[in-house]
DNA sequence: TATAATAATTAGGTATACTAACTATTAGTT
DNA sequence: AACTAATAGTTAGTATACCTAATTATTATA
């Protein structure tokens, strides 16, 4: 395959990387990264469940496992979580948003999610499916052989 | 738009948003960064021009100026690239790769750059040039309305 | 010549995520 | 039952990748 069409690519990868700030508003009160695990947190939570893990927090976000517990802990701090500890096992705890993150994340819907909405409209349905189907092909390909590569830990 | 779509392509966007270790080889004496650097450098310097300034690296980085000192600082440290400064005008400073560099370039083209087209051909040229093209519908989108915002820095 | 603009740097700080080592608890083995 | 393994989470310390504000040196302009 042609150089010029690699470099492209990862000129293109490079200008993507730090998608965040273009939709991120300046007087949100948390940083990118805690957004994120309350986003994550909101739409994994059922209504039968008390909380989410740390860890499973940390595989849907690829985190590990002492950066969730930083992430949760400013969280806490700031009252948008709080943790329960679990009756079965008491290892575990379960986070879950507060009121005040619940109602955070309304916000979120009408900012940062407004504004990827709003993207996704310019450059259309059918080409955002695209971009999520050859994204997913692209990620699949890596996580496949990173296992191969290490065992699979990144 | 459905919430779904928008959710699933802030996930996407999320996956992507570390790519380069999955690139990455863990042996290579350099940060990423700084490999990027270095990468557009080689690129963008021509046969008939000494070096690149900074604040054009700035530029083609998407870095700002102090930050694309420290790389140099370094690169220059570690011997990968060398200043020197314009007869013309003596405030500006050319940034090129020394011979070390070089070398180092070429290990990165059979590391770095082979690894992603080995990617590449894994999910082919005609979706490889959609990724391009509908990445780069979105970043001329936002960047637009960036500089709407708040006068293009960023 | 004085002032403004430009190029790069210095100093200091923030955000993000990591590894290694530790504590507490549970599961499995003898 | 006691001992050992494994597991969940945390703490402490570190690395990386950026940034802003202020400073220095030089050139352009009024």
């Amino acid at each position: 395959m042609h150089q010029d069409l690699v470099f492209d690519l990862v000129e293109t990868l490079e200008g993507l990387r730090r998608y965040r700030r273009w939709f991120r508003d300046e007087s949100f009160p948390i940083r990118n990264n805690e957004m994120m695990l309350l986003m994550f947190l909101d739409r994994n939570l059922n209504d039968d469940c008390l909380g989410i893990r740390p860890s499973e927090l940390g595989e849907i976000l690829r985190l590990k496992r002492p950066t969730i517990t930083s992430l949760v802990n400013s969280l806490e701090n700031q009252g948008y979580v709080e943790r329960i500890s679990d009756d079965h096992d008491r290892r575990v705890v379960l986070v879950r948003l507060t009121n005040k993150g619940d109602n955070l994340m309304d916000q979120v819907q009408q900012s940062f999610i407004r504004q990827i909405r709003q993207t996704m409209e310019y450059i259309g349905e059918e080409d955002t499916r695209e971009l999520i189907r050859i994204i997913g092909k692209v990620r699949s390909f890596l996580e496949v052989k990173a296992q191969n590569n290490d065992g699979g830990s990144w």
